[in-house]
DNA sequence: TTGCCTAATGTGAGCGCTACCGTTAGCGCT
DNA sequence: AGCGCTAACGGTAGCGCTCACATTAGGCAA
């Protein structure tokens, strides 16, 4: 019992063929009941584990799907593989996670990586990729979904919002309940393209109204409460008369409404508050932050789905755009 | 071009053997720069990518890494993968998720599953698991290193801290700042071990100081800072004179912290906190809440080391147990 | 020259499965 | 009896690579 046991072993041990094995194995039909009982007694009882590498080139598909996200350090993708995750569960695939770090570079480099894995499907984040990587992956043969955003053109597949109209919606909310002292506080990674299109939606909007974005403070580093505090602090000592800030990220307006507590500013009388993603944590602060739902958890699992429905169909036939919306959370801080 | 090129392909355009074709691009020795630079020009102009099921089944050996978590949906694992990720970055091996709910006969099929593609190793949270799963990895052959907890007996290599004394010190902390009136919320899940371990030593300590505990909240979902707010509430409801409470999690003490503001308890004065992980969330928050270090990343980066350090020696050595110490971060709360 | 050594390359022989097709046995029907 | 049909099973031929071992070419000492 030294060597790991081959199929070939639960076969001769249950007195039937390799093939029936496998067929028996796998579920397959084509095998009598008793065959069947047999050859996974066997396989119980030597400990077989199959090896999915020779299956999966044997059959020429793996049980794998690609998952590539720009970082899993914020709260955002985590949740997204969740419920990639959570879908694929059950259905004998499993998720491969790839982090390219928002560099166009190492997402080409990760993609290479997932594809000579041959997996079911691909997931990732973002329509933004540069040449080379879109080239592997029209040529591919392999689903691809991409994910969180929808304005773009995407390869085959594509899940998410629009995050222009996000930012879009918010502005248009602000205006309308009164504001024109406002202030946008967000990330300043250029390749963050969809924190871009957000702001560039929103500027868009306060433009066509006239009304001037009064102040703007970026940050390099990942979004923390603590920097959304320290940089609120920061920005309303620079510009008092701001009474309304946007932040491209719940996590930061958390911190927003945390230095307003600190300094007994009253939300949203002095300041209104406004974020994006719809995170947990806002749930059970003492203010209900206004945010807007990004749908996460909903995105992995549609991409999940999409995959898994491939099975029957044509590789890559016609592409789904399914278009979730930005619905807005006004809570207590407009 | 329908076909996807094969190494044979890049091979005949090279002029070399496939042999050498291989040794090009894998980056082996004994290939002349002339005949290396040639394969790599063949393969980035026909577009190859290689075959990892084949390649891997070839050599007998995986680039996957298995990572088996309980869940995807606290803050704990994703930043967990997130250190393993990051470690795994550059060395072409990559992490595959698993996901367990809890659950260790859902543990055993996913350990089966993840076993099926040969990895080169395996980390897997917690050192609990049913007898089956266990016989599976001890005969597997493939490094496996459990996470999280070093209370009890690891199959190969272990990376955590110790829950009990998690729990013991806390409690000692406690009642060295003079609490007597000790109160305790956390999770009911009878699955989450590590848990149900710092509870334990929690306990153990207040009994030999013959503190009682006075009160008990526990809930079955997921943690949340509202169902903190909610149940400190509840709590401090039935039991007025408790004035200080241990949280299973800092999400659930920032919850109890929620609560303290809104209805004008102060704390530590009226109420003293603490929880448990030390989370970013904890940061520029009003007052810094007392936590317990749980070192989520870097337990994701040494096992993820470890496992990269199997490359050169043999599979199952002598396994090393790394104890990291849970450190208590007092905070103001205390 | 001859021999020996090293660097560079090539030649089978699989890795452990599954697709594809062929075979066999058993049954009901005319 | 002879036919067709289906359920159950098996043999063969790879999947696309890499290992372990030749083999070849060239360089240098004796």
């Amino acid at each position: 019992m030294a060597e790991t046991p081959k199929l070939k072993d639960v076969a001769k041990m249950a007195n039937v063929s390799e093939m029936t094995a496998s067929r028996a194995l796998r579920g397959v039909s084509d095998v009598s009941e008793a065959a069947r009982k047999r050859v996974k007694d066997a396989a119980r009882s030597l400990g077989y584990v199959p090896n999915m590498l020779a299956g999966n080139l044997a059959s020429r598909k793996s049980n794998l799907v690609g998952f590539i996200v720009p970082s899993l350090s914020s709260f955002v993708f985590p949740e997204v593989l969740n419920g990639v995750s959570a879908t694929l569960a059950g259905s004998g695939l499993q998720p491969v996670t790839g982090v390219t770090e928002y560099d166009l570079d190492k997402e080409e480099a990760v993609i290479a990586q997932m594809l000579s894995w041959r997996p079911r499907g691909l997931i990732i984040a973002g329509l933004e990729h540069n040449s080379n990587a879109r080239k592997m992956l029209e040529k591919s043969n392999v689903p691809v979904v991409e994910i969180m955003d929808v304005d773009g053109t995407p390869i085959h597949h594509c899940v998410g919002i629009s995050h222009q109209q996000a930012g879009r919606d918010m502005a248009r909310k602000l205006l309308e309940r009164g504001y024109r002292k406002i202030a946008f506080i967000g990330t300043k990674m250029p390749k963050d393209f969809r924190a871009q299109k957000r702001l560039a939606g929103f500027k868009a909007v306060l433009a066509e109204a006239k009304v001037p974005l009064l102040a703007q403070e970026l940050y390099t580093r990942g979004s923390s409460i603590q920097t959304g505090r320290d940089l609120t602090a920061k920005l309303l000592a620079a510009h008092p008369d701001v009474n309304c800030i946007y932040y491209s990220s719940d996590v930061m307006s958390v911190g927003g409404l945390m230095h307003c507590l600190s300094c007994g500013l009253s939300v949203p009388g002095d300041l209104a508050l406004a974020g994006f993603n719809n995170l947990e944590i806002l749930n059970g602060l003492p203010l209900r932050l206004a945010t807007t739902d990004a749908h996460r958890f909903g995105i992995g699992e549609t991409a999940a789905e999409l995959i898994l429905g491939h099975s029957g169909r044509d590789k890559t036939k016609a592409g789904e755009i399914i278009t979730m919306l930005p619905t807005i959370e006004i809570g207590d801080t407009l």
